[in-house]
RNA sequence: CGGGGCGUAGCGCAGUCCGGUUAGCGCGCCUGGUUCGGGACCAGGAAGUCGGAGGUUCAAAUCCUCUCGCCCCGACCA
């Protein structure tokens, strides 16, 4: 079947590997841990960026544009920030062939860069919100990487906002994850459970994180986007103030958010199969693969023409590709178009062309449709359509046949091992018994649900446990938090 | 940094233990032909500092020493 293409059940890793090879994404480069992006995995990234682009501009945010280069005194002035990040930085010790006098950190995240370049920005309350992103490159030297999910350098968004209250940076930092969590349900079709992160798991810097959490087919979590509520942790170590409306001088109030060509990996584990990639069709870079079939040189020219006159008029309404290439057969093509994930692939030979149709195969399904030639392109649209809510759905029901509520922690320990999943527990909000449940289980707090859907249960399941009071976290007393497998890729800031 | 494995054609590998023709095989690539509705076939062809350096030997991909790099497992991971 598929030639070259470990299977998911014989091996999840390989199979996630050959499936990037396959569809010919990216690749190992010369330099350890980085990856060299290939035109059909950026075509995908720039796919994901424009739509998430769009997105930020609807919020009212501008991009703009910050160094690589961060001094070391810079890295060092916020205490949580500089333990957090200074294992996994690349420093810059010498330029221009001499020592430098500050070392200069190759950016890990840009929180420090910018709120010291915040500070010359803001003097009133009028000067307030700054709403900024930037699409940029970010290195962290990770010991152990994976393509897409974790490298040494990778591409990402970085939103950086400054507010002149608590209440506006809440809003926005959710407001951002919300923008996160549509991006996946309705783009990469993803369905996400949304949360904050325990303190073990929050950026360095930030008062809360927020975060998407989605399932992988391997049963596993991947933490696709975060939003931080920085509070005033990097104005205070940046001295960032503003005047007020009565004359006050105060701090400001911050937030940041991510996502990063991570994406690309939830991409791959939430919907290809072991034919190859299979692509959602909004954030596909080419939707319809059209493969003329011909016996010889003069339908070959017939076909062809067929073909032209089939899609005259699709240009610029939808990102198509004929394949009318003469050293392979169709077979081959078939087979090349579904391993890079194409989501509908549209033949036409001598028989259609009498009989005046064309063949709709489905990536997701496989599900072959006789169409008649007249009003193909909305046909085609409405497929599309389909199929990307078709894949969301599918997403949606394995995650829910996944995801169970446990109350016994004897018990949650045999299932997380099998059959493995996620599982909605108890925890208590105290460090150490989150500790304790990653050490006897090997799960980890994924994260507390904010939504509320869970509360009732809570307030249930904690009167039936009977724990004593204490051990509940004050804010977080109704909540429960989503404990998973571990993941050997398990966040992204 | 610890444990294990691997560097031979673009890719995947055999050959190395036990030194000895012109270093092979599959895929891919190039040329020509026949094919073409689910990964075509035939014929011909191009392509290699055997990771690097040094040594032993009449002779090294093969033996010895050093060295570089990569992969897997662990440690690490806001």
């Amino acid at each position: 079947m598929a030639k070259g293409i470990t299977t998911r059940a014989s091996d999840y890793s390989k199979w996630y590997l050959d499936v990037i090879d396959a569809a010919d994404l990216a690749e190992h480069s010369a330099v350890r841990g980085c990856m060299v992006i290939k035109p059909n995995g950026y075509a995908l990234w720039e796919n994901i960026q424009s739509q998430l682009d769009a997105m930020f501009k609807e919020t009212g945010h501008q991009n703009a544009y910050f160094p690589l280069f961060i001094p070391e005194s810079f890295m060092k002035k916020e205490a949580e920030h500089v333990e957090g990040f200074a294992p996994e930085c690349a420093v810059v010790t010498h330029g221009g062939g001499k020592e430098l006098e500050e070392k200069l950190y190759v950016r890990p995240t840009s929180e420090t860069i910018i709120w010291s370049t915040y500070k010359k920005w803001i003097q009133s309350y009028r000067d307030l919100p700054i709403l900024i992103n930037q699409w940029a490159n970010v290195v962290r030297w990770e010991m152990r990487t994976r393509l897409f999910l974790r490298t040494l350098e990778f591409l990402w968004q970085e939103g950086h906002t400054a507010h002149a209250t608590r209440q506006e940076a809440v809003a926005e930092t959710k407001l951002m994850i919300d923008v996160y969590r549509r991006f996946a349900e309705e783009y990469l079709a993803a369905p996400v459970f949304v949360g904050v992160k325990t303190a073990a798991e929050r950026f360095a810097g930030a008062l809360d994180t927020y975060c998407i959490e989605a399932m992988m087919q391997d049963k596993k979590a991947l933490q696709a986007g975060t939003s931080h509520f920085l509070g005033q942790n990097f104005a205070k170590a940046f001295d960032v103030t503003f005047q007020d409306e009565n004359g006050a001088l105060e701090h400001v109030w911050a937030t940041s958010w991510g996502v990063s060509t991570r994406l690309i990996g939830a991409l791959i584990m939430t919907h290809s199969d072991d034919n190859g990639l299979v692509i959602p069709p909004r954030l596909a870079p080419i939707k319809v693969v059209l493969v003329p079939i011909w016996k010889d040189e003069s339908q070959r020219a017939m076909m062809v023409e067929a073909t032209d006159r089939l899609t005259k008029g699709w240009k610029g309404r939808i990102a198509f590709k004929v394949d009318d290439r003469e050293q392979y057969r169709p077979g081959f093509k078939f087979n090349e178009w579904e391993k890079r994930g194409v989501p509908l692939r549209v033949e036409l030979g001598p028989k259609d062309l009498e009989s005046n149709q064309v063949i709709l195969v489905r990536r997701d399904t496989g599900e072959k449709i006789a169409a008649p030639q007249e009003g193909l392109l909305e046909k085609i649209e409405q497929l599309l359509e389909e199929i990307q809510s078709a894949l969301y759905q599918r997403a949606r029901v394995f995650r829910d046949a996944n995801t169970f509520e446990e109350d016994d922690f004897q018990a949650f320990q045999k299932l997380i091992e099998e059959p493995g999943g996620f599982f909605w527990v108890h925890w208590c909000g105290q460090a150490a018994c989150e500790a304790t449940f990653q050490e006897t289980s090997k799960a980890t707090i994924r994260l507390i649900p904010i939504d509320g859907s869970k509360e009732q249960k809570a307030a249930a399941l904690f009167a039936a446990s009977r724990r004593p009071l204490e051990y509940w976290w004050q804010n977080l007393i109704s909540r429960i938090a989503l404990i998973l497998q571990p993941c050997g890729v398990r966040r992204i800031l």
